[in-house]
DNA sequence: GATGAATGAGGCTTCATTCAT
DNA sequence: AATGAATGAAGCCTCATTCAT
């Protein structure tokens, strides 16, 4: 079960074998869940990918699993981070929000394999792991709402519908990125973020 | 889970084996796709859940794809009608997208196992496939889009927003009902199918 | 078991769908078994070919072993009886011998496709059915080698190889012609029979 | 039959058990699709004839095709290499075919299993697989076919049979070996491959 | 750190045959 | 005379993981 291993480029030469293999396995992986789904992805395609062998790989994860759940990993706490900061800065509940809403689409955007995966293959994990990642996810959530519920309060939002819903709402976007948005489309990251959030916070005038 | 009736047992021995054997397998096969995701469910479990033989399963059905392919098809024809019917009416643009933005929303909540097993399992099908289901998918989204934009031109809703993406951000919120509808929580499909109708009204008002 | 149940054509219509159904399953089963091989080749498929079910299939024969076996029996009764034939002619028996092998040349080239099947598929019936065959057929081999040995006695063939060999000879290239022969090539059935014949004929010089 | 050795046990422990695993797999395949067709041997049967799983097979083997496909190499090849050797000789031409007909006969009694597998199984690959095995086979066929055409050039062969068609004669037989040769019975492979080359080069004879 | 051969369980699919109608 | 749904056994192959080196 060693996680996290990825020790930082050593170095590196041009042709970039030096990048160290459990970043090299994590990328390789990436790219493939991303590309066929987890199960579609066979261990053996990894590692040849990842120009290892299987010993390798388990030398360093502790199965398939652990690789997805590292993915997982990398993306929640970078976002978790970013959300936390954005959320306890000095501003109008309406900036805030507004900028944690697409805040959490470029991040998204930019980390577009990672985010697929973990959308796509979330619920077909063991119960068990599937516990420990919702209640990752829900600690995120929770501070969202709070930003809408605040805004409720202090009626610069409407309070037609439940925060609870306007927060399921907006994320319901978010996942669905993956089916639409494509890097060579018309609307850079940041101005697909901008109109998301700005339905958001339309949606929520009184 | 488990939406929908696979309750009519027509006649009947107490056991329920006079429901034709197609039925039967279609209906394990949903309840057993949307509790494991498709890849986790094997044509064992399948045939052992509705009670016959996988000879059985083969004589009506091609493969375990052909067995997703006709659950799609039961949502998606279903949905296209209703679509086609309420934004074919005479009434005011506004009133017509707010009924078929609420619609989409019961229709799915009703059928739930169907949708989240369709939108889990799309892109994991082969290319083939998924083009031929993608198409049937995209003249569906048309539809709906056309109605953003009828209003649109008519000036009942803003043009702040491209209409393709606020289609979108509708459908986002409908395929991310599966992470957390529940049928025994507060809201009823259609009071959830209200609200959800609401944010996207409210968020194209002018 | 009931097999030979080929009762004759019936008047005929011009559409073809009168030609017995035993007919039409034997004719499907050889263009079958001599286009995919026989183990390759389903008992749906033959049905379908000819343009009917299973049930009739197995009406009218005991089992897919039972069409090979009619199959197998429709030609070697046929150059069982032309050899009779031939061999009992009063002739040279240099004259015998050499229309016998040229005989046996033109009835499997003219009906190659019994003759392929039976060639290849004889190898993999149950012992037990092969022995029967292989009956049949040594019927055929000693009859001929009889021709061979009766020359050799009277002093117009060479003793220098075997009479069993020699059959053996010409029967691998009456075997092999199903991997060369092209009704659309150079040489008519008669001629290649000419030839061969000619050739054992010429080997069999003192 | 279980002709060539597979008696070269390397070290060895009393098992036999030091012999690599692709070799005895390689010789399990063989003589089990010897005795009982390709078709009718399951891959279960080869891998416990073999004393290994199915995994190891799978590990060297990209699939029971590729079994056959090795066994087909290594006749060819040998094959092959013999008669370019034979061939290339100085000597009269006569002298040459005639130890080349006699070669491919003895070779293919001392490989019996491997040849009959090979005449037996050729048409049922895929095409694919088909059109290559065809090629180098053909290649043979063509180096044999200008033995008989130089000899016929210069007079001491016989033009009255057209060459394509007297190798095919002489293949015949060599393809019909399986069916009648016993390694018990009266004559030596040398004897009959003699015998046979004895009854070529006859019925070539101006 | 890393290899790669081997395992063993399980996956999907095919098929000849039977039987109630 | 013929149907076609259903069986049940078997077939080929894939794969995550382990382990001796």
């Amino acid at each position: 079960m060693r996680t996290r291993a990825d020790t930082d480029t050593t170095g590196g030469t041009e042709d970039g074998s030096a990048v160290p293999v459990p970043r090299r396995l994590l990328a390789a992986a990436t790219r493939l869940f991303a590309e066929q789904g987890y199960d579609r992805t066979s261990v053996q395609e990894i590692v040849e990918a990842a120009g290892v062998t299987k010993g390798a790989l388990y030398h360093y994860f502790g199965s398939k699993d652990d690789l997805l759940h590292e993915i997982y990993g990398r993306l929640l706490r970078l976002q978790q981070e970013r959300l936390d900061l954005l959320a306890g800065r000095d501003a109008p509940v309406e900036q805030r929000l507004r900028e944690a809403a697409a805040d959490v689409v470029v991040t998204t955007i930019d980390n577009l394999d990672d985010a697929m995966i973990f959308f796509r293959t979330m619920h077909q994990l063991s119960p068990e792991k599937q516990r420990q990642v919702r209640a990752e996810r829900r600690r995120y959530h929770e501070r969202f709402r709070a930003l809408v519920e605040e805004g409720q309060r202090s009626g610069v939002f409407s309070t037609a519908a439940p925060a609870e819903l306007v927060v399921d709402y907006h994320f319901g976007s978010v996942h669905h990125l993956g089916s639409w948005y494509r890097p060579d489309g018309r609307l850079s990251p940041q101005q697909v973020a901008d109109h998301l959030a700005d339905l958001l916070l339309r949606s929520l005038r009184p």
